[in-house]
DNA sequence: TCTGGGATAAACAGTG
DNA sequence: ACACTGTTTATCCCAG
């Protein structure tokens, strides 16, 4: 069975160029880990400090203290504001209310929704029943509440720590000419930028160290791939004039100018007034810290004395880790290395947005967890932890490093996509009976919806390797792909792929090779497989009606309940909009995709739909003869396939449909076969 | 129970 | 000799 692992491993390596995939690795279990740092309810500092904020504004005199707060405090609302103003000046253009309600915001919701479904196999296995799932749900919600909560507990922490630093240099510093609220809103950036880096590497840090084998996927895919890569921040924050990074270039060229920074700002969501907790979590440390001078609180390990961005005697500046003897020393680096100047303000400015679209996706899928739960009539509380505090975790697939669970013992799980609402697979044995695309929704769509999913989430996908290879074929121009590119498509597709890759080469040969659907085409640079969409849809005929067995299938293959059902159902038709914004998925993927809504629209051969509500697209065979009539030959003829009439037309009526006429393409190719 | 489809495993051959 | 590709056969499982 695993005979071939070894090599088959070594060999896929490459396709690890595909790999652009994890760029989220290791985050996941970040977000656990810093979740438990301890923090303090951010919610309702937040809401003090912002009304304390403004009552400063009136303050003429003040003491040193006061004057500490006073600009922590409008610096914290020039944040806010300015946040506001992006998210106003974001969503205006489409005339969305700043309200910036999930709708709005340009964050791909198939990667926020991930941490929601990326579990790993024995997580998900306990997650057969409607108590489990409300769990975990819940569990979900919680991290990222706590994420969030985080992140302004920091940003206000640290907000304050590093004005009083500021302040201290500012003293001898010349840029003190930019005045006390400037300043303030500078250093607001910094934080920003500090404290978003600081996370970021700490569930990075930790996602690699917390790779334990029941935790391999990630929570933090919620990470705005599509803005600022976790990965990318490294590089944006250091490589200052680094070309090809249009955020910061933009950021660059703005200079100080905080209102056109908005228009770098992907996506902005109002404040996040941290979704009304349902804190299951609740954070530890509940003072109000904003107008209390350094205490620290939050994941910083340092002493009273110590500072947010200096620990265990180094920088924590982002890309810096300059390493100070002490805090005085620490101190006067900061104030030298990281001053008030174009480099650290951009560096902010990224900073920001990446927080901006980390608040903006919790805020966002916290509203559609709740939204989801209210519907399932599940209460967002109860806690009601799993045996393991964290269920989610990043997915270091990418690197195909760390893959502890999904083992070839339990390579399948009833993990599902959020949109997939089809599939038979059966909690036992490496899926058995993947629901062939005719049984469950087209599988290109059904992947365009989960391509974030699967790609990430060491699932094993519900198609049979037949319609995944067809639809790897298809998504590429010319309709063809080498062996090698079909191995390429699987592992870059999907995680499941990258990791077991005991068997499933040997399983795309065999389909290969089996299946007459698949012609292989003598090129140029080689050979070349194509989908002769005729014979794909002869394969089977559609015996099924879509729904009724659809239906059946979910619920029993999965053991799950009918709560279960309409869930799935339910996130199958609202999740993963993310197809729909190309811009929102990776380049690779991007690309690799986009002929999957032509091929869902015009697609003879895609199954009926998951839902089975809509009429069914194809009743029988003989309605897609029409497309390729060509061939009424017996499926077995394979010199009968070169369509006689074809060579000039292939097919006659590849009138309509794309696939027509790429089967016109395809077909050429078999003459040469 | 039979049958067909799909998955898996493995043997084998051809090629570079 | 080896790796890769492609074909074929056998077996098992599942669903209809």
């Amino acid at each position: 069975m695993m005979v071939e692992s070894a090599s088959e491993t070594i060999r896929s390596a490459p396709a690890g160029q595909n790999g652009g995939v994890g760029s989220l690795s290791g985050q996941a279990d970040g977000g656990s880990g810093s979740g438990t740092a301890g923090t303090a309810p951010a919610a309702g500092r937040d809401g003090s400090s912002r009304d304390t904020a403004s009552g400063a504004d009136s303050n003429g005199e003040m003491s040193s203290t006061e004057l500490l707060q006073f600009q922590q405090q409008q610096a914290l609302q020039v944040a806010r504001q300015f946040l506001l103003q992006q998210a106003s000046s974001l969503n205006s253009p489409g005339n969305n209310d700043s309200k910036q309600s999930a709708s709005a915001v340009q964050v791909p919701v198939s990667v926020a929704m991930m941490p929601q479904q990326i579990l790993t196999p024995q997580q998900m296995q306990q997650i057969l029943s409607p108590p489990q799932l409300q769990a975990l749900l819940q569990q979900q919600q919680a991290l990222m509440l706590q994420q969030l909560q985080e992140y302004y507990k920091k940003q206000q922490e640290q907000l304050h720590l590093q004005i009083l630093t500021q302040q201290q240099a500012g003293k001898q510093q010349p840029k003190e000419a930019l005045g006390n609220k400037q300043l303030a809103f500078q250093q607001q950036l910094l934080q920003m930028q500090q404290l978003q880096q600081q996370h970021l590497l700490n569930l990075q840090r930790q996602g690699l160290v917390n790779l334990q084998p029941s935790q391999a996927s990630g929570p933090l895919q919620a990470l705005p791939q599509a803005a600022v890569c976790p990965t990318d921040l490294p590089q944006l924050w250091k490589g200052e004039g680094a070309p090809g990074q249009p955020a910061e270039d933009s950021v660059r060229q703005e200079g100080l100018d905080l209102a056109s920074t908005a228009a770098t700002a992907t996506s902005f969501a109002s404040p996040p007034k941290v979704s009304p907790p349902l804190s299951h979590h609740p954070l530890p440390n509940g003072q109000p810290t904003v107008l209390t001078s350094r205490r620290d609180s939050s994941s910083h390990e340092e002493t009273p004395s110590s500072h947010p961005l200096y620990g265990h005697g180094e920088c924590k500046w982002p890309g810096c880790e300059t390493l100070c003897e002490d805090l005085g020393q620490f101190i006067k680096h900061l104030n030298t290395e990281h001053a008030l100047d174009d480099r650290s303000t951009a560096q902010c400015r990224v900073q920001m947005q990446v927080v901006q679209q980390l608040e903006i996706q919790l805020a966002k899928e916290s509203e559609r967890l709740q939204a989801m739960m209210a519907h399932l009539h599940m209460r967002p509380s109860e806690p009601k932890p799993f045996s393991q505090p964290v269920t989610v975790s990043a997915d270091p697939f990418p690197d195909g490093l760390v893959h502890p669970p999904t083992s070839a013992a339990a390579p399948v799980t009833p993990l599902r996509p959020p949109g997939l609402g089809s599939a038979s697979l059966h909690s036992g044995g490496p899926a058995r009976r993947r629901s062939s695309d005719k049984f469950c929704s087209p599988i290109s769509s059904e992947l365009a919806q989960n391509h974030e999913f699967y790609k990430n989430a060491d699932v094993r996908p519900p198609f049979t390797y037949a319609s995944l290879i067809r639809q790897a074929i298809l998504e590429t121009p010319d309709r063809q792909l080498t062996l090698n590119e079909i191995y390429n498509w699987f592992t870059r597709m999907f995680a499941y792929f990258r990791r077991n890759t005991a068997t499933w080469k040997n399983a795309v040969r065999h389909n290969l090779s089996l299946h007459k659907c698949f012609v292989r085409v003598e090129n140029v640079k080689g050979a070349v497989w194509t989908v002769d969409e005729r014979e794909y849809q002869k394969r089977r005929p559609p015996k099924m009606t879509g729904s009724p067995t659809l239906v059946k299938n979910m619920i029993s293959g999965l053991s799950y309940g009918a709560l279960n059902a309409s869930y799935q159902a339910a996130l199958a038709e609202s999740s993963f909009p993310l197809l729909s914004s190309p811009g929102m998925l990776n380049p690779g993927s991007a690309s690799s995709l986009l002929p999957l809504s032509q091929d869902d629209m015009g697609a003879p051969g895609e199954p009926l739909p998951s839902n089975g509500s809509s009429s069914p697209p194809r009743l029988s065979p003989p309605q897609y003869s029409h497309q390729v009539q060509v061939k009424e030959e017996p499926a077995e003829a394979e010199e009968d396939r070169r369509p006689g009439p074809p060579l000039g037309a292939p097919n006659p009526s590849t009138v309509g449909p794309p696939e027509d006429r790429d089967l016109e393409e395809d077909l050429p190719g078999e003459d040469m076969s």
